[in-house]
DNA sequence: ACCTTTCTAGAGTACTCACTCTAGAGTCAA
DNA sequence: TTGACTCTAGAGTGAGTACTCTAGAAAGGT
C-alpha cells in the first residue's frame, strides 16, 4: 500500500507525530467541540492511524489536556510580558493586555475553543489547566491594577481584584461575541481602548 | 408492577408529560451539557419512559429546541418591558435591563446553559432560536441606546448599535464568569450599575 | 358496550466511537 | 545477522446511546 506515503501534515518533521496530533486535535476541537471531534477525525487530520494516536495518548481527554497545557505555556509568556510592564507603567501593561486579548480574538481557533471546552468530562489535568489559566490572568491583572492605583491612573473605589475581575469579564465577553460573529471583531477592537479606559480611570 | 405509581414529577398535572420532559431536559442539559445529558437521564428526571419521550419529541435535539423556544418567549417578554421604558427614560430601561441580566446570572440553570449549547449539532430550530434571542437583545438595546442619545444621557461618539454591542459583551462576560465562579456574582451585581454607567455616559 | 385515538412502557435494535490487539516495519547496537 | 525496542497501521471489540417497535392501558366519542 502507500502506508509510507502518508500526508505527514506539514509539521511532521519538527516534533514528530505527537505534535501533529496535538495540532490536529486543537483544530478539530475548536471547530466543533470536544465531544463531536472524534478520534477518527483527529487521526485523519493528523495523517495518523488510531494505533499511533493511542500510542502517544492514553485517552482522547489526554490530548485535550496536552493542548490546554501547551496553550497555558503561551499564555504564561504573554502575561509575563504584561506583568513586567506594570511596575514602571500600568498603562503600558494594559495596552499590552489589550493587544493580547485582541490577538486571541483574531485567532479563530482560540475563539472557538472557549465554548468547546465547557462541557468536558471531569478530568484533573484539564480542569487544572483551565483553572491555572484563569487564575494567571486574574493574578497578573490584579497586580497591574494595583500598580495603576499606586501610580494614580486607576480608580481606587474598587479593589484591584475587582478591577481585574471586570477586565476579564470584558475580555471573556469579547471573545464569546467574536466567536459567534466574527464581523464585530474590528469595531470592538478599535473601541476596546476607550472601554477599558472608562472602566478603570479614577 | 408499579407502572401507574410513577413519580409523576411535581408538575404532572399542569401541561402534562410534555412540559415535564421539557423541564427535566432543561435541568439535565444545564448541569452537564447537551451531549452528556442522555435521553435516558432526561426520562428518569421527568419520571417518564423512553417511549413517552419519543412520542412527544422526534429527536433529542427537538427537546433542546423546545427548551430554547420557551426561553425565547420569556426573554421576549422581559425585553418588551425594557423597550417600553426607553421612550420616556432610557436610564430606566437600562436599569430594567441590568435587573434582567442579574436575574439570569442568579439562575444557575440559565448560567450553565450558555456554555452547554455551544457545541450543539447544526439544527435549524436550535440555531434559529439562539439567533433570535441574541438579535432580540441587540435590537432592543440599540433602541434604548438611541433613545438615550436623543435624551442626552448616552454618549454620541459611538453609534447606538455599537453601544448595544458593548452592553451585550458585558452581559455575556458576566454570565460566563458567574457560571464558572458563582462567588463573584454578588460583587459584580453591585458594581454593574457603575460599570454600565461609565460605559454609556457621554 | 365498542371502537378509535392518544398515550405509555420497556425491551429491542442499529450504530457510533473510544479504545485494544496483533502483526509488522524502521532503527540502532553489538 | 540478530535481537530488542519503538513506532505505526488498521481490523476488531465492547460499551453506550439515540431511537424503534409492539402491546396494551386510558380517555373519549357514539
Amino acid at each position: 500500500m502507500e502506508s509510507t506515503e502518508r500526508p505527514r501534515a506539514t509539521t511532521a518533521r519538527r516534533g514528530g507525530r505527537r505534535q501533529d496530533i496535538i495540532a490536529a486535535a486543537r483544530r478539530c476541537i475548536a471547530s466543533h467541540g470536544f465531544q463531536r471531534a472524534t478520534t477518527a477525525e483527529i487521526c485523519e487530520a493528523a495523517g495518523v492511524s488510531s494505533g499511533t494516536f493511542f500510542h502517544y495518548f492514553p485517552t482522547k481527554t489526554a490530548v485535550l489536556a496536552a493542548v490546554l497545557e501547551e496553550d497555558l505555556e503561551t499564555t504564561r509568556l504573554a502575561f509575563e510580558r504584561i506583568r513586567v510592564a506594570a511596575d514602571p507603567d500600568a498603562g503600558l501593561a494594559l495596552t499590552r493586555w489589550r493587544e493580547h486579548v485582541l490577538s486571541e480574538a483574531a485567532d479563530d481557533e482560540m475563539a472557538g475553543f472557549v465554548a468547546a471546552v465547557g462541557t468536558v468530562p471531569d478530568d484533573d489535568r484539564v480542569t487544572a489547566a483551565l483553572q491555572a489559566e484563569s487564575e494567571l490572568a486574574r493574578q497578573v491583572l490584579t497586580e497591574v491594577a494595583a500598580a495603576g492605583q499606586r501610580q494614580g491612573t486607576v480608580r481606587q473605589d474598587m479593589t484591584a481584584e475587582q478591577v481585574a475581575l471586570w477586565l476579564s469579564v470584558v475580555a471573556d465577553g469579547l471573545l464569546a461575541h467574536v466567536a459567534e460573529e466574527a464581523a464585530s471583531a474590528d469595531v470592538l477592537g478599535l473601541q476596546l481602548q476607550d472601554v477599558v479606559d472608562r472602566l478603570v480611570r479614577p
